[in-house]
DNA sequence: GCCGTTTTCGGCCCGACTGTTTTCAGTCG
């Protein structure tokens, strides 16, 4: 069974949103969402914890410890239940819009009785929101560019959700008698940014018992389809589960087939019909005798085709295909290829775990270098001073000798400014051994703009990584509209590395920018933004996202090892390096 | 609602942007 932390945070985020909705105390709803952020990065499952280790979470005193215990002990919070009378769930849904917080959507509601996205949408097109104050027409066109933008993900979940589904439905089938494989397959493996239906492999004789494990999952809310070779099911939460079942025979042929992608099959299979030969999900076939030429393992399939084996994020019928025949296809960036990780948070700032802590997580993935990079003051919200990086700095270095075989590299992720400035001098910068430069305002400025500002950022010569570059966050926010290729450009002409940012919700850069930015020769780090001890797991989407973007070790500079890392981040005409560097 | 080497009460995350209510409320990071 899955933690129940995720369970215990959305519950705790839709009671902050219902105190806001209904004009309760602001730092009440705060008190709540700081909790519910807790809950979730906190290290144990709070299923096993009483109200009195709960209290131990920071952030969690006696009111929220009982009302977590309350849940996790009737399955339900009757304070909750109370406030969800008094207001719709589709309020709450409004406030997934950008522009529209608890005030505006409570309005809507109380003012036109809208009480979903849909319905005001609809309203939006018959003007039925004139005259109603707050709603002006630019407050209007910006909701329906909102809820558009929302609609592109169109019911798809992120890669961290998906895979959290995929390894306990996985899990549950692998344990059926009879099962001998079993594997996540489809868009999930190719490690799409966002999921659609949820591919699940596996191989048996007999699939029955498969099947009643499947169905018999916790997280199968709704059996859909229920057949001898496919099943179907959904999720509380409306996400879909598919199970086929193949002979052990044809795992080969059906891992490939259910991978996909859809085009990447449709190219192989024309390969297979110029060869006189036929392609299935039971396996390679001789057109003519029907004989079966291959099947059983991914190699054989490709290998009967001429083709050698393409990584699954590669199938895309991206040119991959065509590599492949050449004996030109990369050899994709692996998870074990990472030495280290060069954007991370603390509780210096944002982050819910202690230097020691983090550090101490690093160290235990086996990392050989390690970057801590809390925010600078112009993210005023995080309130960083000079003094407080500084006393970090110590504690960095303090912490050094404790970790054998770990180096630790103490940085900063600096804002770049609408005119392209960080927030501190060259001269304070010189003290770090790396700096990571973000977006974090001023999104809507235009072209030009955005794209001068960028590469302000890259002439710096103490700022080593863009961060985040087009700061899109996945279903809710467009990236900012920059020429990136001149930006790409002016990265590989100033040694900047592009971060692949490994946030399910970020994933920035995107595939397809990668392969671009690829082109003009820049390097990349591939980081994990990890807020928590957890989330440094977020590593395994950045290289999913990488492998998408066709990087090689060669291309990533947190595969390096650490004196050839320390080279590209103090290139002559960049920085100097003072002696205590990496 | 949480929290405390100044506090068990009185603070708590601050500033910018946007559209529009022409003096500011709502949203966002």
């Amino acid at each position: 069974m899955a933690r129940r932390n995720e369970e215990v945070e959305a519950l705790l985020l839709e009671y902050a949103d219902l105190i806001a909705i209904t004009g309760g105390d602001a730092f009440k709803q705060r008190a709540y969402e700081r909790a519910a952020r807790a809950v979730r990065g906190h290290a144990a499952d709070v299923s096993r914890l009483g109200a009195k280790d709960l209290r131990e979470i920071p952030g969690v005193g006696k009111s929220i410890a009982d009302k977590i215990d309350e849940y996790l002990r009737t399955g339900r919070l009757a304070a909750l239940d109370e406030t969800r009378a008094a207001v719709p769930p589709g309020v709450r849904q409004l406030m997934s819009v950008p522009s529209l917080g608890p005030k505006k959507a409570m309005t809507l509601y109380r003012e036109r009785g809208i009480a979903s996205v849909g319905e005001l949408a609809d309203a939006i097109r018959e003007n039925r929101l004139k005259g109603l104050a707050g709603f002006g027409p630019k407050t209007q066109e910006n909701i329906l560019r909102g809820i558009e933008v929302a609609r592109g993900s169109g019911g798809r979940v992120l890669l961290d959700a998906a895979t959290a589904l995929a390894e306990e439905a996985v899990a549950g089938v692998a344990a059926a008698p009879g099962c001998e494989r079993c594997t996540a397959a489809g868009s999930l493996r190719r490690m799409r940014e966002t999921i659609g239906d949820i591919d699940i492999l596996a191989a048996a004789r007999d699939p029955e018992p498969l099947m009643a494990a499947f169905t018999a999952l916790p997280l199968a809310a709704e059996v859909v389809v229920r057949g001898r070779r496919k099943t179907s099911v959904r999720t509380a939460a409306g996400v879909r589960l598919d199970l086929r079942v193949l002979p052990p025979e044809a795992w080969g042929a059906g891992l490939v087939y259910f991978t996909g992608s859809r085009q990447h099959n449709v190219r192989i299979r024309e390969i297979a019909v110029q060869a006189k030969l036929k392609l299935s999900e039971y396996g390679l076939f001789d057109a003519e005798t029907g004989d079966r030429r291959a099947a059983g393992t991914e190699e054989e399939v490709y290998a009967g085709l001429g083709l050698p084996w393409i990584p699954p994020a590669l199938r895309e019928d991206r040119g991959e295909v065509a590599a492949a025949r050449r004996g030109e296809l990369p050899e994709p960036v692996a998870l074990d290829a990472i030495r280290g990780d060069l954007h991370t948070h603390t509780d210096l700032t944002d982050g819910l775990a202690s230097l020691p802590d983090m550090v101490g997580a690093a160290a235990a993935r086996g990392y050989a270098y390690y970057a801590v990079t809390d925010h600078a003051p112009d993210l005023r919200m995080q309130r960083m001073t000079k003094e407080k990086i500084l006393a970090q700095r110590a504690e960095v270095r303090e912490l050094a000798g404790r970790h054998p075989g770990l180096r630790l590299l103490h940085g900063t992720e600096l804002n770049i400014g609408p005119d392209g400035g960080v927030d501190w001098p060259g001269t304070f910068l010189a003290g770090f051994d790396l700096c990571v430069a973000s977006v974090h305002s001023h999104f809507r400025l235009d072209r030009d703009a955005q794209t001068r500002r960028l590469i302000a950022a890259c002439e710096n010569p103490y700022v080593n990584v863009i961060g985040h570059l087009t700061t899109r966050k996945i279903g809710s926010r467009a990236g900012i509209d920059a020429d990136l290729d001149a930006v790409f450009a002016a990265c590989a002409r100033t040694g900047t590395a592009v971060e692949v940012n490994g946030h399910p919700n970020r994933l920035d850069l995107r595939d397809e920018d990668i392969l671009r930015a690829r082109r003009h020769g820049v390097k990349f780090a591939v980081d994990s933004d990890a807020h928590s001890t957890g989330e440094l797991g977020n590593m395994r989407y950045g290289v999913g996202t990488a492998q998408r973007g066709w990087l090689t070790v060669d291309d990533v500079i947190n595969t390096w090892p650490p004196e050839r890392l320390a080279r590209f981040l103090h290139a002559p005409g960049r920085t100097t390096p003072p002696g205590t560097r990496p």
